[in-house]
DNA sequence: ATCGCAATTGAAAATGAATTTCATTTTCAT
DNA sequence: ATGAAAATGAAATTCATTTTCAATTGCGAT
C-alpha cells in the first residue's frame, strides 16, 4: 500500500538538490566510498518523491530512469542517504520501512491512518523541548524521537458510515 | 537481545491477575473461542514479565510452565491479548515485534537507548493532550500514539569513553 | 591517459521473523 | 456422553531484508 503524504511542502529546488547531492558525495568522500551513476539517480529519483516509500517502491522508481539499476544498490543506498541525515526511516508499523527525505523539511510528526495509511505531517515546538527535558533528567544523550498518532481519517469515517447505511 | 524495562511498577497483584484473566476469558467467549490451558499459561507467563519481550522470548518462558506449548500458539495468543487491551505492541526500532502487557499500567513512553537497547518509560500527561489536539484539528479520530525518545544511555556513554581512553 | 586495486554492482542465495497450513487433539454446548 | 467447532503445534510458506560473490567500475597514483 501506498502511504500517501499529507503535508504543505514544495519539491525540493533545483539548489536544494544541488546542495543534497553535495551532501552526499561529500558523505561519500569521508567515509571512503565512490561517486557511482546509480547513486546518483538513486538520491535524484528519491528527492522527487514525497509519500512515504518502501524501498521496493523507491527501486521501481528508479528503475524507470535507469533499467538495469538493481534492488540491492536502491536498498544499499538508502542506509548510506539514512547515514548523512538525507532520508530518515519512518517506521508506521505495517512491517516495511519507509523512507522520507529531510531536505527542506523541519523536523515534523505524523497522524496515520490504520484504515487506508495516509499520513498527515504536524509540527509542535513543544515535542523537541519534551525531547530535551526528559533526556536531561534520565541522563540519556537524546539525539531523535519518534511521535505518531494512529487513528482512523475523516474520509475512511465516511466510507465505514456509508457502508453501515 | 533483552530489551530491558526500567519503570517504577510492581508485578500485578494476584487480584489484578485475576481481572486480567476475566477480561480476556470475557474477550473469548464474545468473539466465539474456546477456553484452553495453554492460553491461560501464556497469560500467566506474560504478566509476570516485565521486560519487553518478543513473541520468542515469551515463548521460551511459557515453555518452561508448559513444555509443550507451541511458538504458534504464543503467537497467537499474544494477537488476541492486543485485541483485548491487555498486551500492546511496542515496535523499537529493530525488526521484531514486542508486547508489553497493560495491567495496572497507566500510558507512558519510552525512552530507548540504541546502544544497549535499555528503555526507560515515562509520562507525560500533556501528550495525551496533544493526541486529542491534532486529532480534532484534522478530523482524525485519533484511537493511540506512541511516542518515543532515542539516545544513549549515561552507562553506554560511560564505557564509551572508557574504551577511548 | 593508463594502470591497478579497492569499491561497486546486481543476481541469486540466505536469513529470519511473521504467518499459514493441516492433521490431530481438545473444548464445550447439548 | 457426543459431536461439531475450535485449538494446537510441527512444519511449511511467505516476504522483507540482508549477505554473498563473480563481474564491473571508479579513481588516485603514476
Amino acid at each position: 500500500m501506498l502511504q500517501r503524504r499529507i503535508d504543505d511542502h514544495a519539491p525540493p529546488s533545483r539548489e536544494a538538490v544541488r546542495e543534497a547531492q553535495d551532501v552526499f558525495y561529500k558523505h561519500l568522500k569521508r567515509v571512503g566510498l565512490k561517486h557511482t551513476e546509480q547513486r546518483d539517480t538513486i538520491l535524484r529519483t528519491f528527492l522527487e518523491t514525497r509519500d512515504h516509500l518502501s524501498t521496493d517502491e523507491l527501486f521501481r522508481l528508479a528503475r524507470k530512469k535507469d533499467p538495469k539499476i538493481g534492488f540491492t544498490t536502491v536498498y544499499r543506498t538508502m542506509k548510506l542517504l539514512a547515514e548523512c541525515g538525507l532520508a530518515s526511516e519512518v517506521a508506521f508499523h505495517d512491517g516495511v520501512a519507509r523512507y522520507e527525505h529531510q531536505v527542506n523539511r523541519r523536523s515534523h510528526h505524523h497522524m496515520v491512518c490504520t484504515s487506508c495509511g495516509v499520513s498527515v505531517e504536524f509540527f509542535l515546538p513543544e515535542v523537541g523541548k519534551l525531547e530535551e527535558e526528559i533526556g536531561r533528567k534520565h541522563r540519556f544523550d537524546a539525539t531523535r524521537h519518534t511521535f505518531q498518532i494512529y487513528g482512523i481519517c475523516e474520509d475512511c469515517r465516511k466510507k465505514d458510515t456509508m457502508k453501515r447505511a
